[in-house]
RNA sequence: GGUCGGUUGCCCGAGUGGUUAGGGACCGGUCUGCAAAACCGGGGACAGCGGUUCGAAUCUGCUACCGACCUCCA
């Protein structure tokens, strides 16, 4: 049964559902004013990890990623000026067609490391009515005031009524001694109280009517309005990445309880950072890099471009909660494991059964059951694929043999657990369209060429043709019965 | 300063009381025209100092170092 580690907690938890059959859950996604970096891949492979494994046991799930399009404050909640509506000044640009943009490339990224669409990616900017409606609705219960345009949370009258800071540890007196004097905070009645509604200043370009003002929703909003709108007033999980623990989500379940009366989230989920020479990567931080520049190669720390689904294994041999040290080495040692397990997978389809099973593969299943149950460690799970691949290398050797239901039952808890819940592009080699058949018959003459000239002992020609392919970036491998290549 | 977390072998990275993590690199062997791959074998680790225990990487105390959050952030 599937466990969950629970921020709320600080333990493991068995996941029960409110609805039995389905599951809920709601994801922190990106501001989009900036292209996606490996912070980003973090959640989104951590989270498709789990929309997976709910799929795969059997859960119709309800997967609401939003889509940050206004809000964010460029500096304080206070003085800042909505990031989206600077970027689009600077570029000279409508503020939607920068939206556009950078959702279109983060749409192509997350499509690239193989992570499945949300069931609902909802805009922060198509909710505006919502969002006032929420804070509304804080304002009628007297949790929040209105002051010069503004609302913000009355969070000393909050804390009263409900514990404020419980899932990031945090009271309210080392909240009040830790909290920095801004600037111009002279409208809020206390530094930690928090923006629900903003004035919007005049140069604001993203503003909209309210009862309060012609202005822009806080920066917690939209995930409590556009989490309870799609998955109710209660739902099972909430994830994002642990630097949103606080204030963000302490602020969700503020304007939750304020709204609600009661808090939506079952289950807080977060994901550990990513770091680079251990230092956390970040925008802020100017030592991000993003999808693309990976892919690509241009970076001078990356020593040659890395394929998604390399980035995606790499994530994957770390477990969630664990922070992970980029470093170009780890990456390529990342490549070649996985160019392990795709040999493993692709030797895996070509095998033949034997009368008996000599080798070990019983309780593959349910290892990486067990592994995913225990609130998703998918390193665990990577290890018993690589000791299942171990056994495949020995029957694909001819040292070992294995049984027609054995192998049936090996080949299906592969397609399960590399390909649909660990998400890995195993199996889209070379899949058959007719230039590629083409291709592939091309290459398969050459080294049947070869092949007799190593049988005539002719090693000029054979290694001619071997060095050359090999040049081209092919990889030639020699068997018993002839060869084998890959790209 | 407050709160929380971490410190595992050459590198990455699991593991919470006794049993081989795994991957990469490296060394040796088998195979091979050579190479690669594969297979077999190998060395090496639990930050330091105490404590609990028959037994601790795993529990506990202290020390050192690192990081995250407290401010936009995945």
């Amino acid at each position: 049964m599937l466990q969950i580690y629970n921020t709320l907690t600080r333990q493991k938890e068995y996941f029960r559902p409110i609805h039995e059959g389905h599951a809920g859950m709601y994801v922190c996604g990106p501001t989009v004013y900036g292209d996606a970096h490996l912070g980003h891949a973090r959640p989104a492979i951590t989270f498709d990890l789990l929309y997976r494994y709910l799929l795969h046991l059997g859960y119709k799930v309800r997967y609401v990623r939003n889509i940050t399009d206004v809000g964010h404050l460029e500096h304080d909640a206070d003085e800042g000026e909505d990031k989206i509506a600077k970027k689009a000044r600077l570029e000279q640009l409508e503020p939607m067609e920068v939206v556009q943009y950078y959702t279109n490339r983060y749409h192509r990224d997350m499509e690239a490391l193989n992570v499945l669409p949300p069931s609902i990616e909802p805009h922060a900017s198509g909710h505006i009515i919502e969002q006032i409606a929420f804070v509304q609705k804080i304002l009628d219960k007297g949790y929040a005031y209105v002051s010069d345009g503004s609302v913000y949370m009355d969070v000393e009258k909050y804390a009263k009524d409900y514990p404020y800071g419980k899932l990031s540890g945090r009271n309210l007196e080392d909240i009040v001694t830790d909290t920095r004097e801004l600037d111009g905070q002279s409208e809020k009645k206390h530094s930690y109280d928090f923006a629900l509604w903003k004035k919007a200043a005049p140069e604001h370009i993203m503003h909209w009517p309210s009862p309060w003002s012609e202005g822009f929703p806080g920066w917690h909003m939209e995930c409590s309005t556009m989490g309870t709108k799609y998955l109710g007033e209660e739902f099972d999980i909430h994830g994002g990445g642990m630097d949103l623990m606080f204030p963000h989500h302490e602020a969700e379940i503020a304007q939750s309880c304020a709204a609600l009366g009661h808090e939506s989230v079952h289950y807080w989920m977060h994901n550990n950072m990513i770091t680079i020479a251990g230092k956390k990567m970040g925008k802020s931080y100017n030592n991000f890099i993003t999808l693309e520049q990976f892919f690509k190669g241009e970076h001078e720390l990356l020593s040659k471009p890395f394929a998604p689904m390399t980035i995606r294994f790499f994530i994957l041999m770390a477990h969630y909660r664990s922070t992970v040290d980029f470093s170009s080495e780890a990456l390529e040692a990342a490549e070649k494991g996985y160019a392990r397990l795709q040999e493993a997978y692709n030797r895996l389809q070509k095998l033949q059964a034997g009368a008996e099973t000599s080798v070990e593969v019983s309780g593959l299943r349910e290892k990486c059951a067990e592994a995913m149950d225990d609130d998703l460690n998918s390193p665990i799970v990577l290890q018993h694929l690589f000791d299942s691949a171990r056994a495949i290398n020995t029957v694909y050797d001819g040292k070992g043999s294995i049984s027609a239901a054995d192998l049936d039952e090996l080949r299906k808890v592969w397609k399960d657990y590399a390909v649909d819940i660990l998400g890995l592009r195993l199996e889209e080699q070379g899949a058959g369209d007719e230039n590629r058949k083409a291709f592939d018959g091309a290459v398969d003459l050459l080294l049947d060429i070869r092949l007799d000239a190593k049988r005539n002992k002719d090693w000029g020609t054979s290694d001619r043709i071997r060095n050359a392919l090999t040049e081209l970036g092919f990889k030639i491998k020699d068997t018993k019965e002839g060869y084998e290549w890959s790209l």
